[in-house]
DNA sequence: AGTCGTTAGTCGCGACCACAAACTAAGTCG
DNA sequence: CGACTTAGTTTGTGGTCGCGACTAACGACT
């Protein structure tokens, strides 16, 4: 990620790191004084003032008035983030929307925009053609605030790969070997803007370490049922992507020999278990329909499965049960393997979350090793199904706390 | 890691940083020039010359005469790791035996102890008492030849946890809660070398990682069959420990639903079904003896199993076609969970290669969803039952590589 | 009201480090 | 023997942080 591939350092870099840590900090304690980011930082007072006077003049960083506690001695100066100059978009495809989210500095929620598509019909020219239409519309927006979009992310349901900008594989939106981000490039007006890919569910766990309930969670894992099922794995505050991009595809792990049949080919595959297919095709099989057109009222039979088990009806609560009982042996697998000090569900999951997370929770206690699942706390999403595109727009924030995108050196463009 | 947690930069840690990317890139590429380090480094010319002529006072880098190579202009000097000043231990205490490793900072063997013990029959103290021995003789060994120990790995099969030092438990070595640093280190005179503590099979990943048959590979998983199956994870070049030290514990995930009992009370855990007692008990079910002095002659069991497999036995090479096919499911999940370049089998995997591989292969590549398994490499170990006191002194040198324990700063201690 | 004590923040200096450019060194080639 | 080439050093510069002294702004106490 470093620019210098060797990591050699230079004091430009001292600079950016430091910037980064006085950033991060005020993030995390605003609002605070230059006193207490110098005593929490480890850095000088003097090195303080002067970093925080850069962080003034690119306009991140506000001071707020003085301290309002009453305290012996000379009273603070507060410093607060100052996001709205800053944004940073995110993009998500999926089978039947697309969204937008773009989100500040202070990763407040700027717009939020979804916008339903059949992005089979489409194709994927078609799809390239209006998500770069929606962001060109969000960047208009920012420009009429005067404010600079520092970066766009976009989140796909697929495999991203090794390939630079491109879409290995994404079976549910019919894509292969795409080059979305080169297709989108040229589409977008702006050529300076920085573009990143990665997979949906990849950037659901960013979004949940960035902003979930449980954020900055050091170790945590994400798991979305989808009509796959999805899995993104932070450990140590990074995202684990795998050395060919195929990193946490926990959707065909295999949980049950001669199980039933997944879309893959295999047999007892994890998403063929407790994916949403096999959710409707248990819990209410009168639901199901053909294969041909099972995509587009997902949500509509999720929420009629949950209705019936809601009435008590037997069947449809047997088969959550079960359900449950899959997706508490396969996060114990995870749990196992990575030892997060978090799980967390989302997608139709937390719909449905009243009826299998009990023998969820039952199943994973019994599968897991560490006593206490090793510490780690399992929760539903909160962030709904803008996760993907919430988190594409905090991963560029992120980059940035750590270092690895730097803002613009001079605070030129934006007013005044 | 680093000791300053904000990870806010001053001037040591620029000149550390430079330090170790420039040994770095000469343990690689050695025996280079100056020249050759500055341009593949990035820094300058000038910088290189400075550092290069601290690492010499060092005793870590040494001019070893002028390039070979005919070339025109002035002949370069050239420069090689001068290993043999410091060195690192590592340690390792089993069921049946301790073993120690001292490598040197070029990560040569300086020396290699091996010692049967009952570890069970001494108990935790006495085991240290032995450790310690061991230790204390190998420093003293490396003080007669004038040379350095920068610190200490132990070894242990079982989990480590997070206090610090404490081995939280390690059933086949009937330990529960035992700090074990702390008692090495009351044990050991000296009171200033660095120790720490480790998974065995963390450790022997670490060892694969720094010195195995595809060292290097950034992203790598270490599967190892003792009497348990311990793993070990490489996550871009970094051993991913967890939350609480229960990473990549392969050993208990579910893999078959009603499966033989394991030791651990679940039923068909991944190590009831490769680990060495599985593979005797349904290869040789003759030999499996009492479940009270299992751990004694393993490998001598291990290697008749072998010897009948070699003879053609029907019996013994079905039930290691099972065994593999097994292994190949478990692995199956790890590489699809982690997509690593590499898979690196040891421990007695080994030794049964030529039977249980053949199906391993097949069987991980059946279930693995990355078609030709995500580009991964599948190996067997180099390094023997050596692997985790080795990996335990690579680790060692690992730390100083990414100045993460920086050498001392001036070359005073040893000879002139 | 004035002084003292306390805490916040700035200023000036020195140390350190990497960088750039000029320079020296040591060869080959014609 | 001089032009050319590459290696490495010297010297000076700019940038960054740390340190200690300083100013600033308040409450409390007399």
């Amino acid at each position: 990620m470093r620019p210098v591939s060797s990591g050699a350092v230079d004091f430009i870099d001292v600079r950016e790191t430091n910037l980064a840590v006085v950033l991060r900090f005020i993030r995390r304690e605003a609002p605070c004084s230059r006193a207490e980011v110098a005593a929490g930082t480890g850095l000088n007072k003097a090195t303080i003032s002067n970093i925080v006077a850069e962080l003034i003049t690119r306009g991140i960083v506000v001071e707020v008035g003085a301290s309002e506690e009453r305290r012996i001695g000379r009273p603070a100066v507060m410093l607060t983030l100052d996001g709205r100059r800053f944004t940073a978009l995110g993009l998500e495809v999926n089978v039947d929307y697309l969204s937008a989210v773009m989100v500040d500095l202070a990763e407040r929620d700027v717009l939020t925009w979804h916008e339903p598509v059949q992005a089979a019909e489409l194709g994927a020219e078609g799809c390239v053609v209006r998500l770069a239409d929606l962001a060109r519309r969000a960047m208009g927006e920012m420009a009429r605030q005067h404010r600079e979009v520092l970066g766009i992310t976009i989140a796909v349901p697929g495999l991203i790969g090794t390939s630079d900008g491109e879409v290995a594989e994404a079976p549910n939106l019919g894509w292969h070997e795409f080059p979305l981000v080169d297709r989108f490039r040229e589409q977008l007006d702006d050529s300076s803007v920085a573009l990143s890919l990665d997979n949906d569910a990849n950037l659901g766990a960013v979004g949940e370490y960035r902003r979930g309930a449980l954020a900055h969670t050091q170790n945590l894992v994400y798991l979305t049922g989808e009509v796959g099922v999805g899995g993104g794995v932070i450990i140590n505050g990074a995202l684990m992507r795998g050395s060919s991009g195929y990193g946490g595809e926990v959707g065909h792990i295999t949980l049950m020999q001669d199980g039933p049949l997944c879309g893959c080919g295999r047999r007892g595959c994890f998403e063929a278990l407790v994916g949403i297919g096999s959710i409707i095709q248990q819990a209410a099989p009168d639901l199901a329909g053909s294969t041909a057109q099972p995509l587009t009222d997902l949500a509509a039979k999720v929420a009629e499965v949950a209705r019936r088990a809601e009435a008590g009806d037997a069947r449809t609560t047997a088969a959550l049960v079960r359900v449950g009982e899959w997706l508490g042996r396969g996060s114990a697998i995870l749990l196992n393997l990575f030892n997060p000090q978090a799980l967390i569900l989302g997608g139709y999951f937390v719909t449905l979350a009243p009826w299998i997370m009990p023998p969820a929770r039952r199943t994973l206690a019994a599968h897991t090793i560490a006593p206490n699942l090793g510490g780690c706390q399992v929760a539903l999403s909160t962030l709904g199904f803008t996760a993907a595109a919430r988190g594409g727009a905090s991963s560029i924030i992120d980059a940035i706390d750590t270092a690895r995108l730097p803002l613009p050196r001079s605070g030129s463009a934006a007013h005044r």
